[in-house]
DNA sequence: AAAAATTTGTCAAACCTTTGCCACCGCGCT
DNA sequence: AGCGCGGTGGCAAAGGTTTGACAAATTTTT
């Protein structure tokens, strides 16, 4: 397992580019309490909040009581095989994506795998990069429903794809922060936001830093957008509340 | 040789919104019924109509009565090879997409693959996912960049069938890895690309390098192709995103 | 109705990340 | 051994984010 032990990456962070949305909450079944450790640090170097469990029936009852975005499974299990507990959660809950960690090729049964239902597989040795891209792409997948490319309101025009914002007609240019918190508001249009989910949802649980940062970058969205800054009409403050965002 | 033994197919992104598309049907030959079952559901979860053929015989007549979006081959067949069976569907739709399961990850496999005229292909123990998001990808990669094999701009043109560039009518020499770079930015134009995204379409998971060596290979496309590499036009960097391509 | 308390707007300096670029290492091919 | 390509790590520069202070606005208390 001598990769697992490797240096960790550089502390990467929070947020992988092309996502909005806070990281989620990984599920780790596996026995061997080095590779715990070091899986354990891996995600929560990446964000990710992480919760270990040791034995197949544990990790089914840690399931159910609150269900991960991700579970990543070792097939080496005491007490109930990796495979019945990666039956049991596709059962349960078939979108969610499992990883599964086996420890040598020998496996090398794709058949296993498909009737397993598995996601994604890694055998071990894995590199800690190579896991960590098949969470990452694992999450988003999945939480790639009802997504919309193009907004526009106002002469606005706001593309998701692109990153790019228009005001009538000509481009605006935003940092990657702002637009992230214009998305998050855009899609959550109409309903007031307390600075706390902004924090949330925009920054991640990673860095949470005070509030007065979510006042500066809606400051910066109205003097970018707005056509009058000083009494701005769609991104609005509710005084003692938050923010709401209105077309 | 160099630069053309690269990998058949450059992995390309899943679409992010395939939820309502007209899904097409999957032509499956796979003798373990293990493997078709599993196959079977995988595909049908999906949202794809699947059909099976145990063998090659039967799997060339299924083809002929009701010619599928893509087949999926096993290539250790009873009656007739896999390799009889692809040549043979290649030679009555040569744009039709050919997934092959082989295996093992015999190099010499993959020599006769390209020979074969298979559009991808898929290695012992691979992870459903994996699957999955190459079917859809060559699913993409017929009904849209199928015919298209040259994009040129700004002087700058690019035969993805030659594997070739020429800037200003000089051929610019591209390593193999710089190329695939290139083509996946070409094909997803004006869609901001985070370096994570790159790695896992790009260069894949095999081998998944440090995002230092995304921005080394963006850096020598530029030096290779942009007219001033100093304030690049068409390889623009994203600020915390990533990267994108403009014509 | 004024004062006090709380919340929000604004700005620029401080701080931290990310990117560009380069020199270097290692592996496979001749 | 030599070459070329791909990958790594480091450093400086560029660029963004956060903070902290204070003004302005709003609500709550006297």
């Amino acid at each position: 397992m001598g990769q697992i032990a490797a240096p960790i990456t550089t502390a990467r962070l929070a947020d992988p580019m092309n996502s909005t949305r806070p990281m989620g909450r990984i599920l780790v079944v596996e026995d061997d309490p080095a590779v715990q450790k070091a899986l354990r640090r891996l995600f929560e170097t990446d964000g990710y909040t992480v919760e270990v469990q040791s034995n197949g029936r544990s990790a089914l009852e840690s399931f159910q009581a609150a269900p991960p975005a991700v579970v990543i499974l070792d097939l080496r299990l005491p007490k109930l095989s990796g495979s019945d507990v990666c039956k049991e959660i596709k059962a349960l809950a078939p979108s969610l994506p499992i990883v599964v960690l086996s420890a040598t090729s020998d496996v090398s049964d794709k058949v296993l795998l498909l009737e397993l239902g598995a996601d994604d597989y890694v055998t071990k040795p894995f590199s800690p990069r190579e896991l960590l891209a098949r969470v990452r792409a694992a999450l988003r997948h999945t939480s790639r429903t009802a997504h919309i490319n193009l907004v526009s309101f106002d002469g606005i025009s706001v593309d998701f794809k692109k990153m790019e914002v228009q005001r009538d007609g000509k481009v605006v240019v935003l940092t990657a922060q702002e637009f992230k918190t214009l998305q998050f508001l855009v899609q959550n249009a109409d309903r007031v936001i307390g600075r706390d989910e902004l924090l949330n949802e925009v920054w991640g649980y990673q860095n949470y830093p005070s509030t007065r940062t979510v006042d500066n970058h809606i400051l910066k969205l109205r003097q970018k957008l707005e056509r009058d800054p000083a009494s701005p009409v769609h991104f609005r403050t509710v005084h003692g509340m938050g923010y709401k965002f209105v077309r």
